[in-house]
DNA sequence: CCAAAAGTGTTAAGGGTACACCCATGG
DNA sequence: CCATGGGTGTACCCTTAACACTTTTGG
């Protein structure tokens, strides 16, 4: 099911908003590990965020919308804003336009696609199950890979992911956010391993079912017999 | 002391980002009142934030230092993103190219600066004695005026303020970003007046001054003596 | 019965809140 | 001595941290 991207829209004056661009830092979590998603563009760049322009008539949220949905197959998610990078020299000249040649299309030398632009920092977390990573024509590859494992990503998108994860560190508890990683039931070890993952950091079992519980947002379900020779846990779903 | 700007930085093509701007909350206190810069420009225009253009060779944060210097003649103060406003109706066609027609060059009707554009949203605070507000060429007045008593202003300058002082207020505590609005020495009362303007409600003194001295960040001066009838207050200045 | 993991209780420390109380100042 | 406002003490509650204890499960 190979998604499709139209290509004019690439073109200068053609309804995209000249030197902005949106990235999206798609947050998944499984294995125990916490995940994001990267396109490898064809040719030999490094992997990428999800990113595209803005059309003349959308907003930024939209534009992140359609762009993750046009490059990696994702839909209907809820993307936050979390940064804006405008660093003069982010997009690097050399490797900037070797991507761009590799677009089937004619770009004049000048066209401001060649040269610097902003780009505005999406992100959002999604259940990693629920999710078909679809590369476009632009990619070889769509898929999840190891935050705290991460080769050499393309421009400043190592920068975004960092930044990504501090926001995401830092609206966990008060937002609650960390719920849209784990599937509809879970264990309260689940949940305990993902918080972990995300703070790369140990935390209290017995303090840490407390502090959920007393949040009265989870509904506890049957036990889950794992067949292990110990008490078996509670499974909990998520209240509406 | 009038400011000076380069008009030709208008021109398209001649070293702007196309399409992309930034704007400045600038935040003060005087009078018990939280105050904010809006320049008036000249022509029936609304009152506006200091804003501009991004020039090809600088980051976002320089161009907001600079912009900021250029229009409100307000110089090395510390600026921090905040926001990217991106609504495609952000800058009404109307009020925006008549504003723009109020500058003296000539402007392309197709050029950008006179469609739609999006603006990153800087933040700062500053001690109201020290700033000498002075406007620049395209506008009659640079002033204060009280966050809380705003007239109307012009684009989507509203929504900035707003989301500024969110984010200030969300800073307040943990970043002691307060002390920056306040001279060099004050007592608690003057602190414990700032924190309740700038968070719209009032807090306890004896709690207030346990909290903050719990910090350690204050050196304790001599009394202040008033000539009123009661205890002289200490004066406090911020520890390096 | 035992090991392993889940679940609950208990205690101590620290911060925030509310308020009572004492201290300085000038009339 | 009094009114006014500045400064300190105290009791209460809630949250967090640390750890002991009990319960369940299958071998």
């Amino acid at each position: 099911m190979q998604n499709k991207i139209d290509l004019t829209i690439f073109r200068h004056g053609t309804g995209l908003l000249p030197s902005v661009s949106v990235d999206c830092v798609i947050f998944g979590f499984h294995d125990s590990q916490l995940k994001v998603l990267l396109l490898q563009p064809k040719g030999s760049c490094n992997k990428m965020l999800p990113g595209g322009f803005v059309q003349l008539s959308e907003s930024l949220n939209e534009a992140a919308q359609r762009v993750l949905q046009e490059r990696a197959g994702v839909k209907e998610i809820y993307l936050e804003q979390f940064y804006t990078f405008g660093a003069p020299n982010r997009t690097d000249d050399t490797i900037h336009k070797r991507y761009f040649n590799t677009i089937p299309i004619d770009l004049d030398e000048n066209d401001w696609i060649l040269k610097r632009f902003v780009s505005i920092g999406y992100y959002a977390l999604t259940d990693f199950t629920k999710v078909k990573p679809t590369p476009d024509v632009l990619s070889d590859s769509c898929d999840w890979y190891d935050v705290y494992q991460l080769s050499e990503l393309a421009f400043d998108h190592q920068e975004m992911v960092e930044r990504a994860l501090k926001t995401l560190r830092s609206k966990l508890d008060s937002d609650l956010v960390g719920f849209n990683l784990l599937p509809e039931v879970f264990t309260m070890q689940d949940l305990q391993n993902l918080y972990e993952t995300i703070l790369n950091e140990a935390l209290l079992r017995t303090n840490f079912q407390r502090k959920i519980l007393n949040l009265n947002i989870l509904e506890r379900l049957e036990k889950k017999m794992t067949g292990a020779a110990n008490k078996a846990p509670y499974l909990y779903k998520f209240k509406k």
